[in-house]
DNA sequence: GCACTAAGTGTAGTATTTACACTAAGCCGA
DNA sequence: TCGGCTTAGTGTAAATACTACACTTAGTGC
């Protein structure tokens, strides 16, 4: 019947996935709502068991596919939550993932729409079932200390961004207000934007100069030893 | 016979410990000598399989006094290594922590002597069984990146210890070369030293001031949003 | 062409970081 | 006790980075 047999009893692991998205105006996380119980009806982070020929890794990305229609983001691993009593049903342990997706491109947009998924506002959550809430609120910790150290910013941007949509991001992730000026002068200065000959488009005043960013350089800086800091 | 039965089937789940200490000269990881197959004799991070009772915080510090007798350290989940072939044996999903140990701290050294570990310098380091050379190689990444912006370098000296020792320290976890006055400048400009009345000891020269780090007063700091940098 | 909106730009003052070398203290052995 | 050895401990000047701050420019829409 049940064919798994051990000899010591074992957790079920499992992945979960904070995906977060860059709106006009907020960063949103991505929440499905739950079919079955436990917390039936319930908003929850997409994510599923881990099966015994994946990589944790590679559970992430199918359950996001398969979940919320989500693929080709920018992923890593989060952090493991192991509490006794997290699940009701029975012993499971998670691996948590971040996930970074371009909320501009409009195959993303129209996956998540298919699979009526949710995306809210950090600050406008429901109650999530489980431990949800408090994956999300680590998933943002660590969203705004990596942001300053590393260019992870750019997976939540299009990949031609003005300044102002580069700051209006670091604004929301650090939550804090910069100076335009002093901003722009030191993300220039790091000389990683590339300015395209491009312009926003479908706005009703001045539009903004595009820029991109130069990973392959950024990458060669990296393994010259040079660390990023924004 | 084997009383676990489950309809899906399981991987194992493991934790591992890199635990790092402060020799006079080096930075060391404690590793012990496997007894049984796979990789038997072989030099491994310090673990083993997670109980259903208990947390993986708890599973880790179970292990580090079982395996190593290591007890009373600084504690911190590091990643989870899930490749499919990392145990020849079975699926083995491992959580692993890294632990910051006070080698001047003379039960540390009695228990981990009792139990026969070595302590290896990190360049310095034996063939270890399964993928544990990468963990230890994560690890000393984490504490490199992490030693500047929180106080986790006190976790290795003694409670009271020279500016030269902490500056010594932060040259071995950053592998760069610092400037004694420029350090000791920076250092104590954060104002969370406290001199002492005392001195070292036992040494031919010169004996240097002690201090010891006022966490009291870094905690409350922390919680006003004061972020350090070293 | 006027009103509106956001883009884009410079400077001066302050704080931080860097580079750098000698004197002071304590121990030891002759 | 004196001389030699070793590490502790200290200041300054130049360069760089950061901060605060306000107006002109470009484009759209009425």
């Amino acid at each position: 019947m049940s064919p798994y047999t051990y000899e010591y009893a074992r957790a079920a692991l499992a992945v979960d996935c904070v995906v977060f998205g860059l709106d006009e105006t907020d960063l949103k996380v991505l929440l499905i709502q739950r079919r079955i119980p436990p917390f039936q009806h319930a908003w929850a982070l997409p994510g599923g068991f881990v099966r015994l020929d994946e990589t944790l890794d590679e559970a992430a990305r199918r359950e996001l596919a398969e979940e919320a229609g989500v693929t080709d983001v920018y992923l890593e691993q989060l952090y493991s939550f192991s509490s006794l009593d997290r699940d009701p049903r029975e012993r499971v342990v998670t691996v948590a993932y971040y996930a970074l997706a371009k909320l501009s491109d409009h195959r993303i947009r129209a996956a998540t729409d298919a699979m009526g998924v949710g995306w809210f506002g950090l600050d406008d959550l429901p109650k999530l079932a489980f431990d949800h809430a408090h994956i999300v609120a680590t998933a943002h910790d660590r969203l705004r200390g990596k942001v300053r150290y590393a260019p992870i910013g750019f997976e939540l941007l299009p990949p031609r961004f003005s300044l102002t949509q580069l700051q209006r991001l670091y604004e929301l992730v650090l939550g804090t207000d910069l100076d335009k000026r002093n901003f722009r002068k030191k993300i220039l200065s790091l000389d990683l934007l590339v300015e395209t000959d491009e312009v926003e488009t479908g706005v009703r005043h001045r539009a903004a100069r595009l820029y991109r960013f130069d990973r392959r350089k950024y990458e060669r800086l990296a393994k010259q030893g040079f660390e990023l800091s924004i």
